[in-house]
DNA sequence: TGCATTTATTTCGAAACCAAAATATTTGAT
DNA sequence: ATCAAATATTTTGGTTTCGAAATAAATGCA
């Protein structure tokens, strides 16, 4: 059985488990799930191909991207989405294999500077090729038309998290009966 | 300054930086990815509020559409694209909040067979009706011609992995000079 | 039947992450 | 000028996952 049929019988399913279930939304849920999954697997295993991992490509592609190649691990954190802790050890690899450096700022003794090395550059600039061409695997069949309706949606999307995100941390209950340790 | 224009800005720069670097492509990636991240968090967060991971739940929602609400872990694991050690020890928290058992299979002694309890199936509807609720919120802005359009896209895209995935496990070079420990 | 192969699950060791605590330094208010 | 509060990073302890090894049982072939 295939994706597109797992999808629709789990929907048939649900639909009889609870009527009252927003069905169509349901099933764009699904679909968006398992593609995402999907599209992250084969992008991972893209950069794996080139001795990296997403994250560690962010890092990189963000300290191309700035002054001087160079940026600070708080900074680095808050435009991964990562905790500055999984920063440091993102960084302590990226350190180990040579491609940024981590220098004390002269400006605040609190604060590191991290800044690419040459052999980052070039390893960043091959896992682009490398991830673009993956990511191409993935949107070709859509064509260009397809590919700007897809862009539109996902911006409609963007503005969502606008509003979304504003308001949701009050909402959301913190752990009441979370799973225990 | 907004996500829009830091993609933006980005692709700005990666077309300065590497010239013939498909430019639209990078764009819908860029963008995909963002809206991926934002939304598996606001929906990991609606989890949250329930008690539950959406792992948890994935096993949780198998398990209620499985026949005698009954499964096993080797089949559940490859369902939820998890590791069977992954899933072992998913399971083990599941068993220990009582929202399932194992039991022994008296066809197969290798085996176990994983039951939803009524205490499982009760949490896995409740969640399913704040998972729906969350994904409502991301989704609805499109509208339902919006969303048609998007299952339409995602859904070639589901095609193109049919193709993708069957021939590139040869293609994809070892961990060469994968990033040491 | 006997035995090598395959299959199902768990255990073990390591990687990656987070939240909170620890450390060091800067900033701002008096 | 002093000192409390804020900020930047790292360390610590715990969770979740994976790959590989271990364990146990079923299958199939000679």
């Amino acid at each position: 059985m295939n994706d597109r049929d797992r999808i629709e019988e789990d929907m048939e399913s649900w639909a009889r488990l609870v009527p009252d279930l927003d069905v169509e939304t349901m099933r764009t849920g699904l679909l968006f799930a398992r593609v995402t999954a999907l599209g992250h697997k084969h992008v991972e295993a893209a950069f794996t191909a080139v001795g990296l991992s997403a994250g560690e490509f962010d890092v990189l592609a963000s300290l191309l991207h700035a002054p001087d190649r160079t940026s600070k691990p708080s900074v680095l954190a808050r435009s991964g989405m990562l905790s500055p802790a999984g920063m440091t050890h993102r960084l302590d690899r990226l350190e180990r294999a040579g491609l940024v450096e981590r220098r004390s700022d002269p400006d605040d003794r609190r604060s590191m500077l991290v800044l690419l090395t040459e052999a980052g550059e070039t390893k960043a600039i091959e896992a682009a090729r490398v991830h673009v061409a993956a990511e191409a695997e993935l949107f070709d069949l859509l064509g260009a038309s397809g590919q700007t309706d897809l862009r539109r949606l996902l911006d409609a999307m963007l503005d969502t998290y606008a509003t979304v995100a504003t308001r949701t941390p009050t909402q959301i209950a913190p752990n009441a009966d979370r799973i225990q340790s």
